[in-house]
RNA sequence: GGGGCCGUAGCUCAAUUUGGUUAGAGCACCGGACUGUCGAUCCGGAGGUUGAGGGUUCGAGUCCCUUCGGCCUCGCCA
């Protein structure tokens, strides 16, 4: 080894020792007669004293006169107290230094493209271009380390309660729906394509056939669709899969674990049993399937109060079958024009018409450009219906039911934004329960599967599949903290046969299913048993434990917006012979 | 594919309303001073194709168009 100790853990105690320290140079300052450096490991900080006088090497402080920042350098000499009132009490190592002998440069820095110990914002482009600087900083290196700890957890856990770690094929097989594939071509078989999976799904389904009956992984999973702040193309879940058990179980597990998470890496107890909410409740009552419930401001069903209004945008909406909500803002009053005017803006964004607004004056009397179409009866029945009192504000849309609902959602949000009602110290998990198990899609004129085509239907709308497919409710369930999708699962179908009929109110044809699927349908026909199981997104739970919005904060080597590393510069143009190698001509 | 914001020294940012002389500052860097600093301090210096291309103008960092890149976002993400 060529060290003997860590830059962060030298303290008073090891005063005497001599020491043999490797890191990097994170400050320097030149007195002359004495250097000080500050010798930076992922452990911390460590106050290195180079010193001209007796016993003095010049060498040393030549060289210790010539580092440059960000060096890798090699020391060794006597742990020393620091003189009484030098100590220095923001670091951990503040009451020693290392008065070095030996000065060994491992590595020399060119000057860094930015300054590793500043505060200020840097891009992010630059920070991934230059990754192994970026990480070489405190607050990066935590975020490695906190993640290194959650995942370590998270195997010690599972390995605890029976599961087995298995791994699943990252060359593998497109799956049609879903997500844009990313294809690898196949050498041997040209004009073959790999798919990298979307996640293991089907191989965790297969494997609850063979038997491994507790089953999870750390796996990465790759999705070829445009980026957010959230979404990268290459993620990872915590993948988990049980056979012989029911949505309780599964839960139970969810439950188990992130309050053991929040525990141990939030120091915060998190009330059981976590709330469930059916989708159809979240979805009318905050606008979203992920309903942040940091703060209140729920929303309200009025179309029956005001279905007759004298407002035009409300009567019609209510004969056209659409509904009309809104939400009470306490203390509403005071946003500005230009705040209501933004607000306004959210809701076109997210798909709305617009927003009415009303202002409760401090004779309760309705206030707004909206104010003179509502008769008395349509204010009391709003009043009424929200609890509106002296200087609450009250929004309101009218649309058709998914439209209202995104819009409006979108509108709570940013209201809780804009009047900082977010309780930044709370977590607030809950389930989002009794999922419809299709969605009608109107561009293709046919259901989709909500969550994917494996998941169970609820044995009593098993009937409706073939009459009312839109009435079916699924298995599925999503856990949601403060506002985030962290995850989600399903009891799965392990019957052939309800395989079969799924597929067939997908609108995909048994031939198609066969030649897409037929491996998992085949396997359902050697004895299958009940299964179910989730995956968690890792990035964004460790992105929520870390208090950080963006998932590239937690991942080493991130992409771009545009899916791009701007480190290694992929992706990028291979050589005509590789393509050849693949059967592959380009486009030009 | 659409919308928004941004791009000036290595980094973070300025550049006076409505286009006007030689594009400035802090930090970093280079040189000098300094034996107790701690994101040292002090003195001096160097550093610019204002992302790129085109246009308007007597004159463009500033206005217009195109393009590249970054971030946010809608669509998309079973």
């Amino acid at each position: 080894m060529l060290r003997t100790h860590t830059a962060g853990e030298l303290r008073f105690e090891n005063v005497g020792e001599r020491a043999f320290l490797c890191g990097w140079v994170a400050s320097r300052r030149d007195h002359k007669g004495t250097i000080f450096v500050d010798l930076r490991d992922r452990y911390g900080l460590m106050q290195c004293v180079l010193r001209r006088g007796e016993g003095e090497d010049a060498l040393v402080m030549e060289r210790g006169s010539e580092l440059p920042l960000e060096t890798c350098i090699r020391v060794s000499g006597e742990v020393s107290a620091r003189p009484e009132g030098l100590r220095n009490r923001k670091m951990p190592t503040g009451d020693v230094e290392l008065l070095v002998d030996e000065l060994e440069v491992l590595g020399t820095a060119e000057t860094p493209p930015f300054e590793l110990e500043a505060d200020g914002e840097l891009s992010d482009e630059l920070r991934m271009r230059y990754r192994y600087l970026d990480l070489r900083r405190k607050k990066m290196t935590a975020l490695m380390v906190l993640r290194h700890q959650v995942t370590s957890r998270i195997r010690h856990w599972l390995d605890e309660q029976g599961f087995l770690d298995v791994e699943t094929p990252i060359l593998t097989k497109s799956t049609p729906e879903g997500a844009r594939d990313y294809l690898v071509p196949s050498r041997e078989r040209k004009g073959a394509y790999y798919a990298l999976p979307q996640s293991p799904q089907l191989f965790k389904q297969l494997l609850m056939v063979a038997g491994i009956d507790r089953y999870y992984q750390i796996a990465r999973c790759f999705r070829d669709e445009d980026l957010r702040a959230d979404r990268q193309p290459e993620f990872t879940q915590l993948d988990l899969e049980m056979a012989f058990v029911t949505e309780e179980d599964v839960l139970q597990i969810l439950e188990d674990l992130t309050v053991l998470l929040l525990r141990e890496f939030r120091d915060h107890e998190a009330a059981t049993p976590f709330l469930r909410m059916s989708y159809a409740e979240a979805m009318a009552t905050y606008g979203t399937d992920r309903p942040d419930l940091r703060f209140g401001l729920e929303i309200s069903d009025l179309t029956e109060s005001l279905a007759d209004s004298g407002f035009r945008a409300f009567s019609a909406t209510a004969q056209a079958g659409g509904r009309i909500r809104a939400l009470r803002v306490p203390g509403g009053a005071t946003l500005s024009r230009k705040q209501l005017s933004g607000l306004e803006d959210v809701a076109r964004e997210n798909g709305g018409k617009g927003l009415v607004w009303l202002k409760v004056g401090d004779d309760l009397a309705l206030g707004g450009p909206a104010a003179k179409f509502l008769g008395e009866p349509e204010n009391e029945a709003l009043k009424g219906r929200l609890g509106a009192q002296a200087g609450d504000l009250l929004l309101a849309a009218a649309d058709q039911e998914r439209v209202v609902a995104q819009a409006l959602g979108a509108v709570r949000l940013e209201v809780g934004r804009v009047l900082d009602l977010i309780d930044r110290e709370a977590w607030c998990p809950l389930f989002v329960v009794d999922w419809p198990l299709f969605e009608w899609n109107e561009d293709e004129q046919r259901f989709d599967a909500l969550h994917h085509p494996f998941t169970s239907p609820m044995a009593e709308d098993l009937d409706m599949l073939e009459t009312d497919p839109a009435a079916v409710r699924a298995r599925a369930y999503d856990l949601v903290v403060n506002g985030v999708e962290l995850g989600g699962g399903s009891i799965r179908i392990h019957q052939e046969k309800t395989q079969r009929r799924v597929f067939d109110a997908l609108a995909i044809s048994e031939e198609d299913a066969d030649a897409k699927f037929g491996f998992l349908l085949q396997a359902l026909k050697y004895g299958a048993p009940p299964h179910g199981g989730f995956a968690v997104g890792l990035d964004r739970l460790v992105a929520q434990l870390a208090g950080v919005t963006s998932l590239r904060e937690v991942i080493a080597f991130p992409k771009t917006t545009s899916a791009a590393c701007p480190l290694t510069g992929a992706p990028a143009p291979v050589s005509e012979d590789q393509l050849g190698d693949l059967g592959i001509r380009p486009v030009r």
